[in-house]
DNA sequence: GTCTATATAGGGATAGAC
DNA sequence: GTCTATCCCTATATAGAC
């Protein structure tokens, strides 16, 4: 190997996951990255054997980030705060790789494999914040029941995974404004809200005047 | 004009309205809709400009139906149970059009009429979902903020639009079956049961054993 | 209204020279 | 590793005969 192995294969990664995020992978063609990049078609195809090949290589990346950032907090007890930071994490490795959850459905209808490895993580996600929030219940921050706990569980992942895309064909008060993080992690905070104690609610909304607006 | 005008233009929207809603609106060319109806490429050209013609137009159908659906019930004040009558008539609506949901991004930012057209619709959706539990606060069934109120219209409106999706990308438990739509259903009556009055909150959970499983 | 034939364009992908 | 040249295929769309 020489100092700089494999310089193209990475650009074109960096470059293909910037496009696809800007412009939404069906709409960027193998043609357009090459462009890009200031390389031939050919060149490309001698990196990687097709288009899917290279958004399986970015999904392996996503992966990677996403199992880090769903990472239990340590071996303490969970708190809210950690919660937080949990979201922000998981959050901004959305935003990173927003093109895979922008056509989500047809990229894992296209590929079994994806599709698989997808549903590994939801259902991770899924443990997770069930597991987070018996934890709170445990404490007494939460009080829920065990069926209103697997339904929050849902509607948290589902927020999660689609927040981005409601956010992209909602009605625009202003001038196209790139959305911030930040109301994401707020609206699902409002999911918990509801069953926290008085106290850690009223901390909630406190926390909740720097989202909005 | 003759005894049946437009056969020919009614059976292109309705077939390809099946195939948009079976194989995803992208994958579903002028040419396969042609063949699907034995007819030329060149005739579904006579009878429309091109293919984003045939889904305005399907979207037109459904932005009817859609208003129709959201229309207050009568003049009197509203109860739980018109709310669920109404999220039916809304999930219906989405069911029998959800190519649009399927890949709705993509569809909006392609054309500007549309993807005002469905804040529109968004935008009505949200007042209706705020009027309503404001509607429940009067009576006493529901215990809500206003800050809370606008997050849950928030959240409720996100996961009728994305609720569908998700269903498609979830872990299968089973072996491919259709999501029934009472499911959706009931996921939003959770995002609303926190807020309720003991009494309804009961009376919810009743209805919950219906629906899981 | 419907067909056949065809034009045009673009994307995916490969072979072979350098 | 990179380029040029090229092939195949499919999709959109139109013209003109029937």
């Amino acid at each position: 190997m020489t100092a700089r192995p494999n310089k193209t294969r990475e650009r074109i990664l960096t470059v293909s996951l910037a496009m696809f995020n800007e412009q939404g992978e069906p709409n960027v063609t193998t043609n357009h990255i090459a462009d890009e990049l200031e390389i031939s078609p050919g060149n490309l195809y001698y990196h990687f054997r097709n288009k899917d090949d290279i958004v399986e290589h970015l999904f392996e990346r996503y992966e990677a980030q996403m199992d880090q950032a769903m990472l239990a907090p340590e071996d303490r007890a969970p708190e809210l705060e950690d919660i937080w930071l949990q979201l922000h994490l998981v959050f901004e490795c959305i935003w990173e790789y927003r093109f895979l959850y922008r056509d989500l459905v047809d990229l894992l209808l296209r590929s079994r494999k994806l599709k698989m490895r997808f549903a590994r993580i939801l259902k991770r996600a899924h443990e997770s914040i069930v597991e987070v929030c018996q934890g709170l219940v445990e404490t007494g921050v939460l009080k829920a029941s065990r069926v209103e706990i697997e339904a929050l569980a849902y509607n948290i992942a589902m927020a999660t995974t689609f927040w981005l895309n409601f956010e992209q064909i909602r009605p625009q008060l202003t001038t196209r404004t790139e959305p911030e993080l930040g109301r994401g992690i707020y609206q699902v905070m409002m999911l918990l809200a509801p069953f926290l104690r008085d106290g850690e609610r009223q901390h909630l909304n406190h926390l909740a005047e720097d989202y909005l607006r």
